[in-house]
DNA sequence: GTTGACTATATTGTCGACATTCCTCGTATT
DNA sequence: AATACGAGGAATGTCGACAATATAGTCAAC
């Protein structure tokens, strides 16, 4: 009851290796700025070129990989204002997200909500860090998809989230922030069952921006 | 001096398959919902299979087809809940690139844009509706590079606005709201001259928003 | 020593053919 | 008559080979 399953169902021989690439590219298994050289994958994954090309498209529609004609492609490079560009963008869309949630999530859904919320409260009394990854996820996935706007969706869910989660990966952003962010999680499903559409959009901005200023003291730091 | 250009230059074969179909697909040639046929199209625009699949993978990723493995690839359909959370998005997107336009731009890109705008008072007051089409269209590009924001640059310019165009082109959307609209652009120019980040997206998404009613009020009455 | 052109090589772009999957339509059975 | 099943056809998925292009390295000229 607990997680927001996001399926990706792979059909075709191009999909599993977009799923791959994928991975390997968020986690760090293919290093940042790398050059994916399409003969190379092409043997070490045991399938064509063409399937190769197919999920390199595929990677360059979610912004992982940058491709220049007739050179190749590049995974994409991790820079601090990257970073800073992504929250910018991740701020207006799950504004708006929250926004939407507030006046098209159904009543059952938003108590669904609040029962997560309270599950992750157990988990953060007990001082079980647990939450940071997949609870933050969770929620914030809820609250996209019930802005029941498909575009957003698509953009965050399949766009933006997996280069956040790189950066994540990639700069090592675990960090505390658990508790304070929980109560921000709290207050945003508050405006939303109030059916406060301004307010539930406004917490959401707030949220991720604080998260973002976080993350940029951080880097400054290191 | 007047016109923010989009330079797009096709390097490659499958770049010129792909410009045109997406400008046959936006300008209503091959109609929305329609199926895309591999075969038919590589016929029809002379090329082999491969170019015509990588166009179609790139048409998918500004989402203005859709495919389904093993079966092929739709145009999207045009519907009024469609164009509704297409402008909710441009909303939360065209807003934060007014913020960021307010931070980012230069004292001389501003008053190119205020000079850009006079140009506009002209031929609106010489009853001349040329404004509607380009100028708003330049109005808008201006300030979403002024955000200096990559990732809101490529969503918007490569994705969002072929989408909108399309519906404008197809559903048919000309209509007044010309010399009011000029008004709306004058106000948010003059924020982010005043470097008021917060009036200059709270302005851009009025402006927006003003416009989505304009288009849903006709939607209904036809 | 530096710059320029040229060649060699490796990579990407493009093609046609084959494999696999889905959809349609006809047939048979209940 | 309605449904289930299966054969046929057409479309997409995948492959290996060839063509076109960019990069690196060499050699020559100034």
């Amino acid at each position: 009851m607990s997680i927001a399953v996001i399926t990706e169902q792979a059909v075709t021989n191009a999909d599993k290796t977009f799923f791959q690439l994928r991975s390997d590219i968020v986690e760090g298994d293919i290093p940042a700025g790398s050059k994916l050289s399409e003969t190379e994958l092409s043997t070490k994954y045991q399938v064509s070129r063409a399937v190769i090309r197919e999920a390199i498209n595929r990677l360059e529609a979610c912004h992982l990989v940058e491709r220049r004609a007739n050179v190749g492609a590049r995974v994409v490079s991790l820079t601090p204002d990257g970073l800073i560009q992504l929250y910018q963008v991740r701020e207006a869309l799950e504004g708006m997200a929250a926004r939407l949630a507030a006046k098209n999530m159904s009543d059952e859904e938003i108590a669904d909500l609040t029962a997560l919320l309270d599950n992750h409260f157990q988990t953060v009394k007990d001082g079980n860090s647990y939450y940071q990854e997949a609870g933050d996820l969770d929620f914030h996935y809820r609250i996209i998809l019930g802005s029941k706007n498909q575009h957003l969706i698509e953009v965050l869910v399949n766009g933006i989230y997996h280069l956040i989660r790189m950066y994540r990966v990639q700069l090592g952003m675990a960090g505390p922030r658990v508790t304070t962010a929980f109560d921000e999680h709290k207050h945003v499903v508050q405006a939303i069952a109030n059916r406060d559409e301004e307010l539930a959009e406004m917490l959401m901005r707030r949220h991720i921006l604080y998260s973002k200023n976080n993350i940029e003291r951080k880097l400054l730091q290191s």
